[in-house]
DNA sequence: CACTCACGTGGATACGTTTTCAAGCATCTC
DNA sequence: GAGATGCTTGAAAACGTATCCACGTGAGTG
């Protein structure tokens, strides 16, 4: 267990200062003969700078922060493996958050993030703006992945009573008057992906068409709303929570209130699981009982029997354009990327069938 | 984007010295009159301390690193979770990398994590011991999870061309002899795991049994061997690299070449899934014409049809277990942890049937 | 009452780096 | 030949924290 070689060992050794030191590494100028001094003693020595002296004289630390809901959903494991990448190539390090989809956890991982003055860090949201908020506030350049947080609620009217609790931290209650945070963000075309989905489900003759929604599908439901149109039929629409036993529930929940349905499209790959898992338990065959189609291209999905339809979205590519995008923050232009979809045709979609019995 | 308060800014601002500050934000001794004012202060001045100016001060950064070969592989995804939650419980922040399976790669995530002076990772390691020993050298609490280093080929004759080369970077060369760097580890029980899969297909009558493994799977052929006896039959033992593309040319080149073999074990999900594509691929049908059971349990196994019956490790355990033994590396007892294995019996072996045609 | 002892406290230092600043020196121009 | 100009260089000052050490004050004891 030596001890590292710091750069004054290399000044000294080469009988330079250490800001020549500094400058020959750091790319500066320096005479071609220094330089090669510097560069054989330092190598010599195995000399590696210190991230932390450096850290600590820029005031931030390199790199960047990653947080994503749940490591074991293999989306975001595509996503996580594309901004490693990115951030590889670019020799930064990523510290990594697991949110469990919680914005109270949320919110603790980005506290801890600002402790480590991680002043970049690209974010599959929870919370809202308002959890959003502290953090653009203290300067951190965010881009969002995936989806964008929530609106937080406007209150309007901050009362005399909330301006005293605010009294508390020392903070003037008007400071920030809640508006939309506009931070980078690169993102499926949801609505393009779901009408699409929606559309081909309709050519095969489907008419009561299930969406299964979790959290932060938003997008996703407002573009299914839109696909179907109006009237609307609200039960067909079901969320869950970001558990898979929720996800079960609500699938489950959904095929027995509402037998008549014939297609469902699940948006998210945990969500399209707990319908296949859902519908074999009741009995309900792919895609003879009911279609289905699964938003994510997992390489499961090829698995299944019938192997799923799916509405495939650049997972890695999301990942790694993501932390392009933090990382060259100066290119200030092309903010709010949208990658496409692709409806990719498996073997879970069948044309509509008339139920057996009579109605 | 206010900055930040300093702990100079809470001293100043609540008559105190900067040490006082540091004391009681540390949990040291201080009169419970000062604590309290300090206390409160920071509080109002919302004071953070940075991690920069602590790490910078004890030489080494707070949390850890994490390498796993592919957050894609829900395996690691699911490791990666437990550590992930251990170390959110204890507030520290993980650096995670992906190697891809590649030595290279892994040497140059260790070289980053070391110029962080994280001095603490627990790793799926990719590269055998020599990729390691700088790291363990350097004073590196590492951890393994999942598998061990393979041993380094010794080189038991350091000629003087060797010696020569050495003199390039100042090493002695005689400095490391190359003994078998003891680390803690948490495994799960490969052994067990792997002979309960055997005896369990060969109770199915099974006796032409192949083993499709990857990177890493050293323990669990080493295990497959000693179950399935000699004499072992070579070509039923297949290797694959770690892509998804390798492993099912892998399969499906077992498969052809071998179409008396009447079961598979998989020696992880990757195989597992790359086996039942080219199963599918070749019309054989599981468990009609083949029996399967694959290595690692996930949520998709479940999904397939059949079903696929797996012999279960624990991977969140094995890396909230891991994180355990790295942070509280004082525990010097209890090092290699081994976790237990589970056969999870669903559809995807059944009896041998003896081929079709006469033979 | 003097002396000791324990404890709370704050000044000073070190951690390893980047960056500013001024000085040194050689070359170029008038 | 003198002044200006450009380039290279090293000393020094930060960055924010933890810790050593010395100082002062209080209580406790002889």
């Amino acid at each position: 267990m030596e001890k590292r070689a710091t750069i004054k060992d290399v000044a000294e050794a080469a009988g330079v200062g250490v800001a020549t030191v500094s400058r020959v590494l750091s790319g500066g100028s320096a005479s071609p003969r220094t330089r090669e001094r510097v560069l054989a003693v330092a190598a010599q020595l195995d000399y590696r700078p210190s991230a932390l002296g450096r850290n600590l004289r820029q005031r931030r630390t390199g790199g960047m922060g990653l947080l994503v809901p749940d490591l074991t959903d293999t989306f975001y494991g595509q996503l996580a493996e594309g901004v490693l990448a990115c951030a590889r190539s670019a020799g930064d390090p990523v510290v990594v958050g697991s949110t469990g989809g919680d914005p109270e956890q949320e919110s603790e991982l980005i506290g801890m993030l600002l402790e480590q003055s991680v002043d970049r860090m690209i974010a599959v949201p929870a919370g809202d703006s308002d959890t959003w908020a502290p953090a653009i506030r203290a300067g951190m350049t965010v881009v969002f992945a995936d989806r964008l947080p929530s609106q937080a609620v406007q209150d309007d009217d901050p009362g005399v009573s909330v301006a005293d609790l605010m009294l508390l931290d020392g903070l003037a209650p008007a400071a920030a008057p809640a508006r939309p945070l506009d931070a980078p963000s690169v993102v499926a075309d949801d609505r393009a992906g779901i009408r699409t989905a929606v559309r081909y489900l309709r050519g095969l003759g489907h008419r009561r068409i299930a969406f299964l929604g979790g959290p932060g599908h938003d997008r996703r439901v407002a573009a299914f709303r839109e696909a179907v149109g109006s009237p609307v039929d609200e039960e067909l629409i079901v969320f869950a929570t970001g558990s898979r036993d929720s996800a079960y529930a609500a699938a489950a929940g959904l095929f027995q209130s509402r037998p008549d349905l014939s297609a469902v499209v699940a948006g998210g790959n945990v969500l399209g699981e707990a319908a296949v898992l859902a519908a074999r338990e009741l009995d309900l065959r792919v895609p003879r009982d009911v279609s289905l189609v699964m938003y994510d291209d997992v390489p499961w999905a090829e698995l299944c029997s019938p192997p799923l339809t799916v509405i495939a979205q650049p997972g890695r590519d999301m990942g790694y354009r993501a932390a392009e995008l933090v990382l060259r923050s100066s290119t200030r232009r092309l903010r709010n990327v949208v990658l496409p979809t692709e409806l990719v045709i498996r073997g879970s979609c069948g044309p509509h069938r008339s139920p057996e019995g009579p109605r």
